[in-house]
RNA sequence: GGUCCUAUAGCUCAACAGGAUAGAGCAACAGUUUUCUAAACUGUAGGUUCUAGGUUCGAUUCCUAGUGGGACUGCCA
């Protein structure tokens, strides 16, 4: 809230003034007035009746007279009941408007870095990965809006049984295709021998249950899971063959994830991979076998008892000494730390693997690391779709690029339908679409809160009414509309920078809430990058917006006969529009200059 | 079996360290354009916040126990 501290400090003042108890400023709690009420901050007086000894509402009084008296900052107070409403002066809004405080940010010196998307080489990314990715996305540019120096990190998993499944299954059903021969996006291609691999393993496997081989003994004996464990071994002695198939295949895949990062509209710092990382950490566990902070059992696999925390044995390395999933994170987190010596290291990774987190910070917190508490795990609930869980096998799940070409193609139909853009040439115009149909599909994910589950009705996320991307897309088109005009007219144009004096704004009362919701910009983004919240700033967004629609319908903005009113009007408009573009620029969401 | 997440209007979501009569949007119904973009605005209706206890001035929020949904608990990643 917006001198929340000045106000905490009087409020504490009185307190004093009053029963001559001193409180830490820091313990006072207020809050936004509800609406219903007439105020700005309501401070609940409950918990000093004890020091008052007198009603609440006595109690409510005696504080709101002090208050008022002591500074221009309070204009009025109401009590009802236990609370006690305090009125901010409008001047002050108006002056902090007019004047604003010169912003003092400055850089923190050691990064945070933020990784996102970490995808698998052997499919396309689906809307499990788009949640991840806009989380991720959007969260780096809080965080460094919020005076972070940001690291946008992806890791690749390019490397495993998954990939060689595509890579045999390419080899021996391909016909030599390639993502130019066939026309097909490569992560597609290679995401389409992947699916070929399963079906022909299901036949090997359901033809050697015919001729009476137990399921267990069929799936680990039929012939193509043989190869592909062949081409794994071949793959880690190096083998020429199988690494040039595995480089040309993962190309395609990465010229495939660029195309879908780009129409997304992301990128990242640094790219790692998991073929150059999953020997690391080896290390660190041979260090805390030293330290006999981890275990070997007879089998020679190392283990680490966290069950003095509440969790079980884990397994760091198998018997044979190869890795497992967690010794790379380990080492990968060990060569980040060394890299940038950050500040935190933020994980983007779903929630089925908050277990795996919580043991990825524990065994640095054994070893002593110095950085355990500085990794997070920025966990995120699952997408549903409106007929149930996405599988794969069930071929339920929405491809990445499906659904972003879908989504702007709405955006054209309804755009087009609207027949307001005849000023816009083709490339103008498709740009648009692109502006909408991903303002529309990035809100839509974004608003929700990372930690619920959420349901993704296609139909839905590409709605462009109430709370919407498109629908806070419109109110700053419409700003721009307002000033476009004000450009055109000389008179009215110079008033956009004419100087104003507090004491000749009175404002209204939706202008004094669309002052509110100005001054409100830092707190939000600082308390969406405290929380990790993105689901904030969009709530911020809509609500500007709406107010900004209702100040619209009820006001003129530019009114010859007026030129004050005129100019703080523009002024505040031009104010507005910024915040909008910023709070959706934090989402990863432009904005159009009309639509 | 154990651990964790989750449950709010018909639907999708809010509700900031516990605060006032639990709010938005969609869908439904009824209105508002000679005016800077009606992709907008206004109104009506819609709730025992999963259940039962507890903590206190006050609980959607915290605690306990259930129930429904989900995840994890692999020498998979």
């Amino acid at each position: 809230m917006i001198f929340s501290e000045e106000i905490k400090g009087l409020i504490t003042q009185a307190i004093y003034q009053l029963y001559n108890v001193s409180i830490e400023t820091s313990q006072i709690l207020i809050e936004p007035t509800k609406k219903e009420f007439e105020g700005d901050v309501t401070f609940v007086v409950f918990p000093y009746l004890k020091i008052s000894k007198k009603s609440p509402v006595e109690t409510a009084k005696q504080i709101g007279e002090i208050v008022v008296q002591s500074s221009g900052l309070i204009s009025s107070f109401q009590a009802v009941a236990g609370f006690l409403n305090l009125s901010i002066n409008n001047k002050v809004y108006v002056d902090a408007f007019l004047n604003p405080a010169l912003k003092t940010s400055s850089i923190k010196p050691n990064p945070v870095l933020v990784e996102y998307s970490s995808p698998n080489t052997n499919k396309p990314l689906h809307l499990g990965h788009i949640r991840n990715i806009l989380l991720g996305f959007s969260l780096s540019r809080i965080l460094a809006a919020d005076g972070n120096n940001i690291k946008k990190v992806n890791i690749v998993n390019d490397r495993g049984v998954h990939i060689c499944k595509s890579m045999l299954a390419w080899q021996l059903f391909g016909n030599n295709e390639t993502p130019e021969s066939t026309g097909i996006k490569g992560d597609h291609l290679v995401g389409k021998y992947y699916v070929v691999f399963d079906a022909k393993y299901r036949e090997q496997v359901t033809e050697m249950e015919a001729r009476g081989i137990s399921k267990d003994v069929a799936e680990k004996q039929a012939p193509l899971m043989l190869q592909v464990q062949e081409m794994l071994r071949k793959w880690e002695t190096g083998d020429e063959a199988v690494l040039s198939l595995w480089q040309t295949m993962n190309g395609w895949v990465y010229d495939g994830f660029d195309i879908t990062y780009s129409k997304l509209g992301v990128d990242f710092d640094e790219i790692y991979y998991e073929s150059n990382t999953y020997l690391l950490g080896k290390e660190i566990v041979a260090a805390g076998l030293n330290k006999g902070v981890f275990f070997k059992k007879e089998d020679g696999s190392v283990w680490v008892d966290l069950t003095d925390e509440g969790l079980d044995l884990k397994l760091l390395q198998r018997s044979d000494g190869t890795s497992v999933y967690i010794t790379q994170d380990l080492g990968t987190a060990k060569l980040r730390f060394d890299a940038y010596n950050f500040d935190k290291m933020i994980y983007v990774v779903g929630n089925e693997q908050d277990y795996h987190f919580k043991v990825l910070r524990l065994v640095f917190k054994k070893l002593g690391y110095p950085f355990w508490d500085k990794l997070y795990h920025m966990s995120y609930n699952m997408v549903d779709l409106p007929s149930g869980k996405m599988k794969s096998r069930e071929g339920t799940v929405v491809d990445a690029d499906d659904l972003i070409a879908q989504t702007i193609a709405n955006a054209e139909t309804l755009t087009r339908s609207m027949g307001k853009l005849d000023v816009y040439d083709d490339a103008h115009a498709q740009q648009l679409y692109h502006t909408i149909g991903m303002g529309a599909l990035k809100y839509y994910i974004l608003k929700v809160d990372p930690e619920k589950r959420m349901l993704f009705n296609p139909a839905e996320s590409i709605d462009i009414n109430g709370n919407t991307g498109p629908f806070i897309q419109y109110a700053y088109a419409r700003i721009k509309s307002i000033l476009r005009k004000a450009g055109n007219d000389e008179t009215v144009k110079n008033l956009i920078h004419l100087k104003l004096d507090v004491s000749q704004i009175k404002p209204e009362e939706k202008e004094k809430e669309l002052l509110k919701a100005v001054l409100q910009f830092d707190e939000t983004v600082h308390e969406a990058a405290t929380k990790l919240a993105p689901s904030l700033v969009a709530a911020y967004a809509f609500e500007t917006a709406k107010l900004y629609n209702q100040f619209y319908h009820d006001h003129v903005v530019i009114d010859l006969e007026k030129t004050t009113t005129t100019a703080f009007r523009l002024q505040l408009s031009a104010k507005v529009a910024s915040c909008l573009a910023n709070a959706l620029f934090l989402l990863g969401i432009e904005v159009p200059e009309r639509m």
